[in-house]
DNA sequence: TAGATTGTTAATCGATTAACAATC
DNA sequence: TAGATTGTTAATCGATTAACAATC
């Protein structure tokens, strides 16, 4: 009776809705942010553009509740969605491509934040191999296996081009790599107990291209 | 009575569901790739992992018909697709922030299919001045007011650190920009006519290792 | 034509929002 | 305490799915 929400953790994983998800990883990326101790869903709320009860109804599927009359405390808040993503577990990845992004992505000092390591970027253009990304050395994909049983890296990062995503996607999962994060511009088959994270770069700019043709304001092209 | 979605044409933009309008990018992607003249909805459905009638029902938002018994004809569909998009209108972006990101964007050879062009790169530090990401000298900002002119620039695309996300954000409204392609992983504040796009790349992969601690094959971290 | 597949209407489901009780 | 804000239940809304009519 004290705390009625004890009932979700009881049997299995709670399943999130995906909507809600999303909007948790905003949250996070706000909270961060905040200099305050508190916050009130009526300011998450107005800083998102999204209604309080949302904000509320989001915050009720995590473990923590907010002081009534006072609001959420921040630092106790960014603790729970922490535990949420497992940002303090520690997820050795790999990047596949030492293309301009694959590099990108091998430079990134944020990653930490999250609770990913790059532990190495693969190539197999002998241009790129030997090269280096950040500290580390582009390596040939026979390297996989040793690298991926190593650093019991589950995560593989996709980052070569559209035409051989699927052929390395496939040689990942036969690596026994548990989940892909897709940075090429194409859809991915995979066997169902393989998760796929794709993040189309270039596409997500065609959001923004139709919405400019649609808003009044944006409508003088 | 000979088409009936025509109504959806009449009175203003039709507004589509945003979960639509990210499975119609998906659709774009996946029809990019066949080689076949004609699919099915069941095909489409099968290798996105989502059900025939969702599918159908999204195309039905589109001004295209498939045929029955036949399917879809791909080549139109993408043509209806780009309409969509404005895949074939081209829109000049440009890009703020000269890190590893930012050049990489600005080195990307696939915008050319989305109707991108980046017309220039941005930066104050001195030591990326005058250096080069693709064939594009990275500029000083206030070559900015120029450049949008110069270019009827409206899409201004994010890739500075996020403690200089906003105050960068408020110049380039300022100077015009119509949307935001934010890189940065932090939440903007604009004004409710400008348009926001978010790439937490970063954050994105919190999403695989939320799931990875909760589906079965992923327990064992 | 018969059969297969689209397109659309209606039913269902799930997510959002409103209302209000709990509470500090 | 009174008032403000959370947390939760119920109502509403919108999106998904099912069913089936249209059609090539």
């Amino acid at each position: 009776m004290k705390n009625m929400s004890v009932k979700k953790k009881r049997n299995g994983p709670i399943m999130f809705p995906k909507a809600t998800l999303e909007r948790l990883k905003m949250y996070h990326a706000l909270l961060q942010e905040e200099k305050s101790e508190y916050i009130s869903s009526e300011e998450i709320a107005r800083k998102l553009s999204i209604k309080p009860e949302q904000v509320r109804k989001d915050i009720s599927y995590l473990d923590y509740s907010g002081k009534p009359k006072v609001g959420y405390h921040i630092s106790s808040l960014v603790d729970a969605l922490d535990e949420l993503f497992g940002t303090k577990l520690r997820d050795n990845i790999i990047i596949i491509g030492a293309g301009h992004l694959g590099k990108a992505l091998a430079n990134y000092k944020g990653f930490v934040n999250f609770g990913i390591r790059v532990v190495a970027i693969f190539d197999n253009d002998p241009e790129k191999l030997g090269t280096y990304a950040g500290e580390l050395v582009v390596l040939p994909l026979k390297d996989l296996d040793r690298v991926i049983r190593r650093f019991n890296v589950k995560i593989g990062t996709i980052c070569v081009p559209g035409e051989s995503a699927q052929k390395t996607v496939d040689l990942l999962i036969k690596k026994g790599i548990k989940a892909i994060w897709n940075f090429a511009p194409v859809i991915l088959e995979v066997p169902e107990n393989i998760l796929v994270e794709n993040m189309d770069i270039a596409r997500s700019v065609l959001t923004l291209k139709h919405l400019l043709d649609r808003t009044p304001t944006g409508k003088i092209r």
